[in-house]
RNA sequence: GGCGGUGUAGCCAAGUGGUCAAAGGCGAAGGACUGCAAAUCCUUUACUCACCGGUUCGAAUCCGGUCAUCGCCUCCA
């Protein structure tokens, strides 16, 4: 039985989908008007890890991501590039498909554009208009909150004490300073749609209510954003959506935990602003996401160097056990010994803890458990069967290549027979030959110039294998 | 000021009433294997869970208080 923490309740609730075996999500997704940064990353590893989770338990997942393009921040930077807010959103829209890639993430299965659903938003303004939630004021639309009774109730505020938090603001187009715009009439210069308010573009939160009803319908299972969006951005979504359709909106509200470095918020003025590609060109995308998984998604998470170099040592230890099982596989033939393996104890114990709010770090120390056990019943036994080897293989596949996304596929040592590969099995016989010989010295000269160039030897019994290191 | 998160070994991080003298990773120490290494395996590394008080037969876990820290309340993953 999974359950998931509903922040909307603040309990973990057990999941039930609103129609059984499949799952409707939907994750806020980026502003593309620059790469994104390791926080954003984080959410979206997140998102997929649970979505692939979701999948391994048998759902079938639809999972919908936004790209907000167009926006405050893309006319900003579009007009600071000489450029159009178009093209800077298209530019960041290809690079956020880039960067995706790059960390392995699953492909939602769509991407609904801000600027391919004006129809829908428009529709669902004037809807929210026709039953006086909203209001318009001169070219703009207003949200009224005053008419949505249960305003507050995701983030836990109510109006009273945002009204004596809110900035003073000089906007006296709107009845209440908590009314946020639907609709933004545009300005001189700034790309606009015609609407029935006349030539304007749409507000950021209008966006999201009216793609995921147009994608997962009026009600779906899973929303979830990071945590800094729960208010306003999330607590604006359900009003719009509810006071629309007057249905629950989401039934399961996922927030992910927020990313310091070094203990502090990223940004760009202290100077501590990483994107995923600055991340990404130090570091493999299986370290990243095993660093992420290793701290529950909505636990807040300190960004350090070191932990990442102590996550990319750690990870070398499932690395092994895969290249040493691919070599296995390929050794290893039917009738072996079959030694005794709970197997099974393994992916129930991975389900458990992944049952219980996705709790990604304990199920990575059932991983760690197998991979010991595994290494151990490896070394014990001489002869194992093809068939083991293969079962072994498969609970690496399907748990920590599957769900996880943190074991490389290539292995290190490619098996192409390009030059440098033949000279360095030439080095290695030589080796063998110094050492059959106990001309140690020579054996060790070649080992320890080899590691200077990044090639590691191991020796076993039968022969020398290598790895390059990264 | 309001709301929320976090505080567990040198570092990271699970655990939310007994099976906890607290998982897992990194680091460290010792051992097996090895010509020596590497890889792998074995052993050790928190009598203690920010602090104080309370509830309970029993608390890291519940309650009250204090302190520290991060975030949201304005665009933000």
């Amino acid at each position: 039985m999974l359950s998931i923490y509903n922040t909307l309740s603040r309990k973990k609730e057990e999941f039930i989908p609103l129609e059984a075996g499949k799952v409707k999500m939907y994750v806020c997704g980026p502003t593309v008007y620059d790469l994104f940064h390791i926080g954003n990353a984080r959410s979206f590893i997140n998102s997929d890890f649970i979505r692939k989770y979701l999948e391994y338990l048998g759902y079938e997942v639809t999972f919908v991501m936004n790209l907000t393009d167009i926006d405050d921040k893309i006319i900003k930077k579009g007009l600071k590039e000489n450029t159009s807010a178009q093209l800077v959103a298209k530019t960041y829209t290809d690079e956020f498909f880039k960067d995706i890639t790059t960390l392995g993430i699953k492909p939602a299965t769509i991407y609904p554009r801000a600027t391919e659903h004006i129809e829908d938003i428009i529709a669902l303004i004037q809807s929210l208009v026709d039953n006086g939630t909203a209001y318009q004021s001169g070219n703009d639309v207003f949200y009224d909150i005053s008419k949505f009774s249960t305003y507050g109730k995701l983030s836990g505020k109510n109006i009273d004490d945002l009204m004596e938090g809110a900035r003073v603001e000089v906007n006296e187009a709107k009845k209440s300073p908590l009314d946020f715009a639907l609709w933004k009439g545009a300005k001189e210069g700034e790309p606009f749609w015609e609407s029935p308010w006349g030539k304007g573009r749409p507000g950021w939160h209008i966006e999201c209510s009216a793609m995921s009803c147009k994608h997962l319908g009026k009600t779906f299972d899973i929303h979830a954003g990071g945590s800094d969006l729960i208010f306003p951005h999330h607590e604006n979504e359900i009003a719009q959506s509810e006071a629309s359709t007057g249905q629950k909106f989401v039934n399961y509200w996922l927030h992910f935990g927020f990313l310091n470095i070094d203990n502090e918020k990223m940004s760009k003025s202290l100077g501590n602003f990483f994107t995923a590609r600055d991340i990404l060109a130090k570091y493999s995308k299986e370290t990243v996401r095993f660093f992420f998984a290793q701290t529950h998604y909505a636990a807040p998470l300190n960004f350090t160097s070191e932990g990442l170099d102590s996550s990319k040592r750690g990870l070398q230890k499932v690395q092994n056990l895969y290249e040493r099982l691919l070599d296995l596989q390929q050794s290893a033939v039917s009738g072996g010994t079959q030694p005794d393996f709970n197997l099974a104890g393994y992916y129930q114990s991975v389900e458990e803890a992944l049952n219980d709010d996705f709790n990604s770090p304990r199920a990575l120390a059932v991983v760690f458990d197998f991979v010991r056990d595994a290494n151990r019943i490896l070394n014990e036994t001489t002869n194992p069967a093809k068939e083991f080897v293969n079962e072994i293989m498969s609970f690496v596949q399907k748990i920590v290549i599957g769900i996880f996304g943190i074991v490389q596929l290539e292995k290190s040592n490619a098996a192409d027979p390009t030059l440098e590969n033949d000279l360095i099995e030439l080095l290695i016989s030589v080796r063998t030959q110094a050492k059959a010989s106990k001309n140690f010295q020579m054996s060790d000269l070649i080992r320890d110039e080899l590691k200077k160039l990044g090639i590691i030897l191991q020796d076993s019994k039968e022969k020398t294998t290598y790895k390059k290191q990264e």
